[in-house]
DNA sequence: GCCCGTCTATTTTTT
DNA sequence: ATAGACGGGC
């Protein structure tokens, strides 16, 4: 009886009914792993909505396009009846950034004036996305920066030894933590930041610095024996030993005066110059990046009054809170309306999953979140009063339940936030003790269908062939591994069944042990799909494209022909020959290189003039049609399409971007084993999972900081190198006070590491293996802490998989099944399914039809590239008839306002259809959906009016103001087809 | 046991 | 270029 008591008590208390129940004031929710956060959000928006509220006046915001989506496509399942469904899809359930957007698109244009800046912000500026992308932008104003400042930076930038994405990568971090730039310079209270904390600086030397008590007497300081690794091979001005050190340890006397560095100075007058050009540069040219457009949603938020009162919400929810940065706390808090001294505000997130620092997010809006609301709340309201709710009470929830793990891995799962990552890293034990309390049973019972193994593998490849056997295990010992499904609401057991490929998921620190395992599974016949970025210059097509290129621009150029003759099928040996003996006298010996490529060049030199027909014509000669190629396409247009770039720049740019990425699924089977990295894998979950790659210098990652400029909250912002004279010679000299800062302030990461290896293990439900060949400090502390032996004479026999192989089209078919939730498809796709394919005659492929669609498919573009241009305003000269038709065309529309290439998204019941429309051209009480088609014939037009009803009606949707019409412009025939 | 020189591998990714 | 691991010299 008394136990029935507590157990009622109990399930009153449930911290889920709690946060759905009570929708008002503030709340931080801290929610692990699979605690039903999701869930519960959704369910405490429907008790808002019950509350007669409505849904414009509740802001639900996420932090990926993925989440938002999955929020509403709930809300609007759940509660269509309570609010109908065209108010719920119109309702503020978005990304942060989406959010930002959408305030700047509406009133931010004046922002930049609270900078200084005379710029506006216009209705269609655009993001600039890729990251390699915006760092050729940044190099190319930079350039023009350094000629106009020559005379007051020329030692600064002689210092930064040519690495200008130091110096983007740090105004991005203090764009981040809401330090701004302006016309007047730095403000007092950025200056202060910028000098760092030198109370906080000072306790942390005096820690570091302490005189260790070793077994043989006193060993040096941890400071000391850190430094003196730093030192090794710099090159430092005025640094005597002797001034230094001290006996056991660094000289104290000297703490004081390295940290008053006046060098830093002038440093810091140039980074706010370089920062504000830089935006002005951006703005200019009608951009932004993520970054600064956040900080002028914060501008408008914070200097407008009206303009910050018109865009408060009643109620404010926030998933992912752990992912946020200052600036972005901030803005919340700005968000919230007040409501009779009350803001409505519900923070929801888990510190233990907090693995983005690198982009400058901090757990420490979830740990600290007491203090950092009322110290916020303070600097917002410094001079006015911004905040007038009370800040100063909150309600704290934890979710403890777990919905997802075997009762040993969830026990597991805690101990890997205890883990050093090191000989000398500490963990701080009290820390995570005092914030993560012994999870409670779980509520799936999986009994003995549940385990944790280590497995050690010799080497690389043995690692991958490791995990394929023990997949191949699972899958064919029936009896011993099942799947144990559960019906969601009930918590009932509702199926058991052996083990799937796609019940599988290896995880790993890096990319690069996906793509091996990946090429390892395809010999061994075991299906393995891989999903996440891929780095589209190190592909096949992108070496050959970057290839052609080099030789575009210069025939002798032999890192062109390199890659060139290997495609060919020349062998190393030959290659070598041809290497050696290419350039005699500084002439070619052209007699080397065959024929039928010499000719190809000369073909590529026709296109000189136009860099996209000549990567078409590159891609072409390879037969490359597919997804990667398409990549290619579109990177290189966008480069292409902001400002005409050489192709001498191209090739630089190129050369730059090994790491430009692209999200890609690759592998094609229904029923395959999943791989991806750790990051990727956040907020999924999967019956097995397998954490590989637990090896030395890999996970956790000991890399180091290699950046010129450092930036923390201790050391304020520091040059790490300046320019000066040493006797008649000039140096580059390192500033060795900024290292020895450095070596005080800098705290090494781990606890993100581990914090990495608690999301890996919680992604699984019933089975979890880890994998090493070289085994790191997680690998054998883990194996000690779950108390398993390290297997390493594993074996069994990878059994090829026998399932026939689904062919892409048939994939591709499924996806009308719409079960699994909401699918995005293209109006192409669409229209595929609704025209009677037997109106397409299938005619076989060959070179010349080939030829013909690479041609087509170049015209294509080039028309839609030009006719964007035009539509943005900037001129293009040609003789082409097509292209002084589309200029005339565009001209004749005499348009309000023209939006090129506008991408949009449209969900309908059960699906999203997203696109481009090639041109919308708004006028007082109507908008215009424009398609260009470079046809030479009107045969397909049934096809194409389709394809614009449907673009019309998203478009009537999303402007219910306004008539939509459709209009086809056939370019090459000098028609046009109203819809 | 302590210190120092040498060796070894070297990113994660959303908007 | 970096930091941790390792091993030789004392």
């Amino acid at each position: 009886m008394h136990g029935k008591q507590i157990m009622a008590l109990k399930k009153h208390t449930n911290p889920q009914d709690e946060l759905i129940g009570s929708t008002e004031g503030i709340h931080i929710v801290d929610a692990g792993a699979g605690t039903g956060k999701t869930y519960s959000i959704v369910k405490r928006y429907g008790n808002i909505l019950d509350k007669s509220y409505k849904p414009e006046n509740i802001l639900l915001i996420t932090f990926t396009k993925n989440a938002a989506e999955q929020m509403r496509e709930k809300v609007v399942k759940d509660f269509s009846e309570k609010s109908g469904i065209s108010r719920l899809l119109e309702a503020p359930i978005m990304t942060f950034h989406a959010f930002c957007s959408r305030l700047l698109k509406k009133s931010g244009m004046n922002s930049p004036s609270y900078l200084g800046l005379d710029e506006f912000i216009s209705g269609n500026f655009s993001l600039a996305e890729d990251s390699s992308f915006e760092e050729e932008m940044f190099r190319k104003f930079f350039m023009t920066f350094s000629g106009i400042n020559n005379e007051k930076y020329e030692s600064i930038q002689y210092a930064l030894e040519g690495k200008v994405n130091d110096v983007l990568s740090v105004i991005k971090k203090l764009c981040s933590v809401g330090i701004f730039p302006s016309a007047n310079g730095w403000s007092e209270s950025d200056k202060e930041k910028l000098k760092g904390n030198y109370e906080l600086f000072s306790e942390r030397f005096d820690r570091m610095n302490e005189i260790r008590k070793g077994e043989r007497g006193d060993k040096q300081s941890l400071l000391s024996e850190k430094f003196k690794n730093t030192v090794r091979d710099k090159l430092y001005k005025d640094f005597k030993e002797g001034d230094v050190y001290a006996v056991k340890n660094v000289n104290p006397g000297i703490k004081e005066s390295i940290f008053n560095d006046e060098a830093q100075e002038l440093f810091h007058e140039f980074i706010n110059d370089v920062y504000l050009s830089y935006i002005e540069y951006m703005l200019k040219r009608n951009q932004l990046n993520y970054e600064f457009m956040v900080m002028f949603a914060y501008l408008v938020l914070y200097n407008n009054k009206n303009l910050r009162q018109n865009n408060q919400f009643e109620y404010v929810m926030i998933d992912e809170f752990q992912d946020t940065d200052e600036l972005q706390f901030k803005i919340i808090l700005l968000l919230c309306k007040n409501m009779n001294g009350i803001a409505n505000l519900c923070a929801v997130g888990d510190w233990k999953q907090g693995i983005y620092s690198f982009r400058n997010t901090k757990i420490e809006n979830i740990t600290e979140f007491k203090n950092r609301l009322s110290e916020f709340a303070d600097e917002l309201n410094k001079d006015e009063k911004r905040i007038e709710f009370d800040t100063g009470d909150h309600t704290k929830i934890i979710f403890e339940n777990n919905y997802r793990s075997s009762d040993t891995i969830l026990k597991f799962s805690r101990g890997t936030l205890f883990v050093s990552a090191t000989a000398e890293d500490e963990v701080d034990e009290d820390f995570v003790s005092s914030n993560f309390a012994e999870p409670l049973l779980p509520e799936r019972k999986l009994e003995d269908l549940t385990e944790i193994k280590f497995y050690k593998a010799a080497d690389r490849i043995d690692e991958c062939r490791l995990v394929l056997k023990k997949i191949s295990q699972l899958i064919n010992e029936k009896d011993k591994y099942k799947i144990r499904i559960f019906e969601n609401e009930t918590g009932k057991v509702a199926e058991e069944r052996p083990v799937m490929y796609s019940d599988i998921c290896v995880l790993s620190r890096n990319k690069k042990f996906c793509h091996e395992l990946q090429r390892e599974a395809m010999t061994a016949g075991i299906p393995v799909n891989y999903s996440g970025g891929i780095e589209i210059f190190a592909s096949e097509q992108g070496v050959l494209i970057l290839a052609w290129l080099r030789l575009l621009l210069n025939e002798k150029d032999i890192s062109g022909w390199i890659p060139v003759l290997d495609k060919e099928g020349y062998s190393f040996p030959e290659v070598k020959y041809f290497s050696d003996n290419f350039i005699k006298e500084n002439s070619v010996n052209s007699d080397l290189i065959p024929a039928d490529l010499f000719e190809f060049l000369r073909h590529l030199k026709t296109f000189r003039n136009n860099i996209l027909f000549a990567v078409e014509a590159i891609l072409g000669r390879y037969r490359y049609y597919d997804e990667t190629a398409n990549k290619l396409i579109a990177v290189i247009q966008q480069w292409n399409s902001s400002e005409l770039i050489s192709l001498n720049e191209l090739v630089r740019i190129i050369e730059n971007s090994a790491n430009a990425e692209f999200d890609t699924e690759s592998g094609n089977t229904s029923d395959a084993v999943l791989t991806q990295t750790i990051h990727a894998s956040k907020g999924l979950e999967y019956p097995v999972v397998f954490i590989a790659n637990v090896n030395e210098k890999i996970f956790p990652d000991t890399k180091g900081d290699k950046g010129k400029i450092i930036f923390n909250h201790s050391a304020g912002l520091r040059a790490k190198t300046f320019y000066g004279t040493n006797g008649s010679y000039n140096y580059i000299f390192n500033n060795w006070k900024t290292d020895l800062i450095n070596a005080v302030t800098k705290n090494p990461d781990y606890a993100e590491e581990r914090r990495l290896l608690y999301v890996a293990v919680t992604r699984a439900k019933q089975y979890l293996y880890f994998t090493s060949h070289r085994p790191s400090p997680f690998f054998v502390q883990t194996a000690g802490k779950s108390g398993s032996e390290i297997i390493s004479d594993f074996e069994y026999e990878i059994i090829k998989n026998k399932t026939e192989e689904i062919s892409v089209s048939e994939v591709t078919a499924d996806e009308s099944d719409v079960d699994k939730g909401r699918k995005f498809i293209s109006p192409h796709a669409l229209m595929e399914n609704l025209i009677d394919e037997s109106a397409d005659t299938v005619t076989e492929e060959n070179e010349y039809s080939i030829n013909l669609r690479n041609k087509n498919r170049e015209f294509g573009l080039m028309i839609h590239n030009i006719a964007n241009k035009t539509a943005n305003g900037i001129e293009v000269e040609s003789d082409i008839e097509e292209v002084k038709r589309i200029k005339e065309f565009i001209h004749s529309l005499k348009a309000d306002k023209l939006i090129a290439e506008a991408d949009f998204l449209y969900p309908e019941e059960n699906r999203t259809i997203r696109g481009t429309i090639d041109l919308l051209a708004f006028y007082k009480d109507r908008v215009t959906v424009i398609d260009y088609k470079t046809d030479k014939d009107k045969k397909n037009i049934e096809k194409y009016k389709l394809q614009i009803q449907i673009y019309k009606n998203s478009i009537k949707s999303i402007y219910k103001d306004k008539e939509a019409e459709g209009l086809i412009y056939f370019v090459s025939l000098d028609e046009m087809v109203i819809v």
